[in-house]
DNA sequence: TTTGTATCGATACGAATGTATGCTCATCGG
DNA sequence: CCGATGAGCATACATTCGTATCGATACAAA
């Protein structure tokens, strides 16, 4: 009778259609028969089907959400250059369950693109990742971890970037084979991050 | 008559659909009015849909091709690091109508984690640009334009990474606003990929 | 017990989908 | 002239879609 968890399991079973098949697979039936519930049933919680799709997102979002705010904040004793190793490792899939949440992320991500409301939700967690980044990138610059020469911002929007990057390649590989090569290219970039410019590139 | 030139037609039309809602919204019929054919005719064409969208993917994929051989090789004046600038900002969408055709790839791209077939061109592309890069890296390296601590191969793959995450940055942004804050990030990024180590990020 | 109210399942219905069939022409070789 | 070939179009068909409606069961209140 619990409205709420109903919803959720709904949600998840939509979630293991979206990992398997993409959002096209997605419909009433495919996602009340994953659940075990009756194509009725489904529809007494979300009375349309962009509800459904609605509230799995914001499923997600919150999901997102929670992780970004269980990755370590700075206030441990390691450097800052290791806690924004550590930050972008815990963004990547690691294993077959951390994959599957990525192919549900890269459904929603490229729904997006053509779906504004979801747009908005994406940008905003994009704007908290960036003022999070913003102030470890300004304390780390201030303990000297960082180079001086490029402002703050410019180094957050960076890592925002590179962390795209870095996610949707991989989600693109075949199964669970990416941490060391994963992690080589964390390395590599934080290494690049926290060297001191040799030259600027010409205009 | 010229069966190939219609085909074309066919796969422009799919494009502007897709660049507006995505493949959601691409069907036999959308497509035959967004070409102003009739459903009869598109098949003619294609007899299935799966023959049509793939055919639409594939000519995507000859011009990402056609586009990365067009890319500055580097027989230029040039120094490799303003080659490399040029190179990424060549992949970016600039204009109006170059991020229609982001949003069609983007599209795809999503496609392909649940396509292997169509995963598998991508994979291509990315090999090709990975040996292009790592060449130009080691010339880069050899002119002493790069760091020699780090091997072209790790560096060709933190620039696909970057192009991957600038990419997507870019489809997300609302109209044809990016393209100075887009140049920021890549001068950063180039800066930082011709900068020398100051230390090495702790195991 | 009776009444009322959720919960769920089954079914119905119109719209849209992919695919198949048949028709109308125009063009061209004999 | 005329048969043939193929392009283009309309239509038909079965399936699947989202959504709406109805009946059955369960359980709490009166």
């Amino acid at each position: 009778m619990d409205r709420e968890a109903r919803r959720r399991d709904v949600a998840d079973a939509l979630f293991r259609i979206a990992a398997r098949q993409g959002l096209g697979g997605v419909s009433m039936r495919t996602v009340a028969a994953e659940a075990g519930f009756s194509l009725g049933a489904v529809q007494r919680y979300f009375t349309t089907k962009e509800q459904m799709l609605r509230f799995a997102f914001d499923q997600a979002v919150a999901a997102a959400r929670a992780r970004m705010a269980r990755v370590p904040g700075g206030t441990g004793g390691d450097s800052v250059p290791e806690l924004l190793r550590r930050a972008l490792l815990a963004f990547l899939p690691a294993d077959e369950r951390g994959l599957a949440e990525a192919r549900i992320w890269a459904a929603f991500y490229a729904e997006a693109v053509v779906r504004p409301s979801f747009a908005e939700a994406l940008d905003e967690i994009d704007a908290e990742a960036r003022a999070n980044l913003r102030a470890a990138f300004a304390r780390g610059q201030e303990a000297g971890d960082f180079p001086r020469d490029r402002s703050p911002e410019e180094l957050a929007e960076l890592v925002l970037v590179l962390l795209d990057g870095l996610w949707w390649n991989a989600v693109r590989r075949p199964a669970g084979v990416p941490p060391a090569a994963q992690r080589g290219i964390v390395d590599t970039a934080v290494a690049l991050l926290t060297a001191s410019p040799r030259q600027t590139a010409p205009r």
